[in-house]
DNA sequence: CTGTTAGCGCTTTCAT
DNA sequence: ATGAAAGCGCTAACAG
């Protein structure tokens, strides 16, 4: 006999339903279930409903799952998504598309180390989850531990070294999209780009999707016939340096806008300009990417080209519930959120 | 028969396994689990680990929890704890203390909304799991629905409604050190507070954490006789409001320091000081709650008294994994990170 | 239309 | 020291 936890007030199992209502389990599983292939009585459906409402009775999840071989559960393994401000959103649309099919989410960090990886793997196995959402920050990867053959997954936010379903944002179109929101304000030959170049060779460390957040950015001006007044590539996406990187920019240079390539390069934008005493929007427009946390915050708030991560967390979730596979790209929408730092030029 | 998921590439059994190796499946169970109280021969031992091995078995956890009644699966509700930049912390640190124990986490969010989190305790119930963790923003609740008699469970940051477990910052401690950090730099008749009073019936709306907070700032100031040279209250504790309220106070206040009730505050108290061309920390030092993102990413960077989330979240499903259990309160210190907006005063 | 039963994969007691 | 078998709670096939 299992020693059960001394916790656990047994719970009402489907004998007792049947008992109670005097009939037998099968009976009592085809009304919980709401089969409607079995047909009870009605005088009968009745007596058991009521069984099941006097004794509180709830089906042991577990024991369905081992039966049925699944488990109404979903995994979902990040490297870090759980943690930084960025992204918990894709968890949140997750979460909440399972929620809406009846499924929970087991979830789980692998801090980037395949090991962690490979352990999360296994161990969403051996709990027979229904499928597994990959998600992460960088946007590449090999994944540590081999699925199944046919085993539903979907990678969220990242571009997967094997062929499988992924679900991203719509850099490119969000690239012109930035560009778009300063031209109708007004803004043509005085735009500059703080975070890197356009230049291809010198992006070789870019990320794919940063990489066709450039595109879009390039595309959207030459297709107009323009050109960025000044590029400033910085190593990293950081306030500190991006703070540098503007002021050296302005010693030359008079922009009327700026674009960021995200939020966080524009909060050392920011910091340039008080510092240079420009006043965002009235002398210098800014426009950036991402909506972080902070862009709302930030005075003026900052318009940018916003990463759908709750969306793109929804669709990962019912994309891969809905049984798709093979090889392909879900290219999310990324929204502009217009906000206070963008106007026209002077 | 089952009709199992098209994707199922079937898993190895025990059976299999034993097959292969010859033997019981008892006598695998007994190697898989290591179980010391049944002597198995180095021999047959030896057969059976090599069968496991070739035949790559994992156990089903699935159905060892129906056999076990124990599912090595912890359950994680919380309000909205997985999404705002505060306090993803607390369900990183539980999950680190989880997977260190062999357990995994399954997360739902309510939204604050009860019948969402009667579902969610439902379902994570349907699904057997061996404890509960219960984390929010919010300082008080009302949970609802009953868990079963004796059944584990904690509070992370938020006191419960009824005698429980529960794990929060020693804000009364932390507000202690906050005063602390200033004197010690030499402060003293010159220091402002923004984001609240003293005044103990103006504080009704307070949630007990921000009074307990509010009451070490107090009490670490009255023991060196000293009062804050000017407190203003202020309805949220968020950034425009404080901005606000910081640039009322300088118009006739000329405090050397300033502790703000949270970093969100310190963020408008910043901007504020800034219009007002006071630098911090030279003109005056600012010192603060929480450690939120943003406190390590200001210029300068903001000295402030941690929350500690991540342990917070790590002591929770160790207290709840080690059966302690009725009603107590675990209070875990509130570290001062020491950062550049502190300095003597002039 | 309803009851009986096999069996999902595992652990553990009880014989041998 | 090892094997056989019961049974965790449930669903679905089949018998009546």
């Amino acid at each position: 006999m299992p020693d059960s936890p001394s916790h656990a007030t047994r719970r009402v199992t489907l004998a007792e339903v049947a008992r109670h209502a005097g009939v037998s389990v099968g009976a009592v599983s085809q009304v919980v279930n709401n089969n409607p292939s079995s047909r009870i009585s009605p005088a009968v459906r009745e007596r058991i409903v009521e069984a099941i409402a006097t004794l509180n009775y709830r089906t042991n999840i577990v024991a369905r799952s081992l039966r049925l071989s699944s488990t109404n559960t979903l995994g979902f393994i990040s490297d870090s998504v759980t943690i930084t401000r960025f992204a918990t959103g894709i968890l949140r649309g997750a979460l909440r598309a399972a929620s809406s099919q009846n499924q929970m989410m087991l979830i789980a960090e692998t801090e980037g180390d395949p090991e962690q990886e490979r352990r999360a793997v296994e161990s969403l196995l051996d709990r027979q989850v229904d499928g597994i959402v990959f998600a992460a920050m960088k946007n590449r990867r090999s994944r540590a531990v081999d699925l199944p053959l046919g085993f539903p997954h979907v990678y969220v936010n990242l571009l997967a070294s094997e062929p499988a379903l992924s679900v991203l944002p719509d850099d490119f179109e969000g690239g012109r999209a930035a560009v778009r929101t300063l031209l109708d304000a007004g803004h043509d030959a005085r735009i500059a780009l703080v975070g890197a170049t356009l230049d291809p060779p010198r992006n070789a460390g870019l990320s794919p999707t940063a990489y066709r957040r450039l595109s879009g950015l390039s595309d959207e001006m030459s297709s107009r016939g323009l050109t960025f007044i000044r590029e400033m590539p910085i190593r990293n996406w950081e306030p500190d340096l991006a703070y540098e990187a503007t002021l050296e920019l302005l010693q030359d240079t008079y922009p009327s806008a700026i674009v960021c390539l995200n939020d966080r390069v524009a909060f050392g934008v920011y910091q340039a300009l008080a510092e240079a005493r420009l006043k965002v929007p009235d002398d210098i427009s800014v426009v950036s990417f991402d909506d972080d946390e902070i862009a709302a915050t930030l005075r003026p708030a900052l318009t940018t080209v916003a990463i759908p991560h709750e969306e793109m967390g929804r669709i990962a979730v019912e994309t891969m519930n809905d049984g798709m596979t093979g090889s392909s790209e879900v290219l999310v929408p990324m929204p502009v959120r217009m906000r206070g730092s963008v106007c026209g030029p002077r």
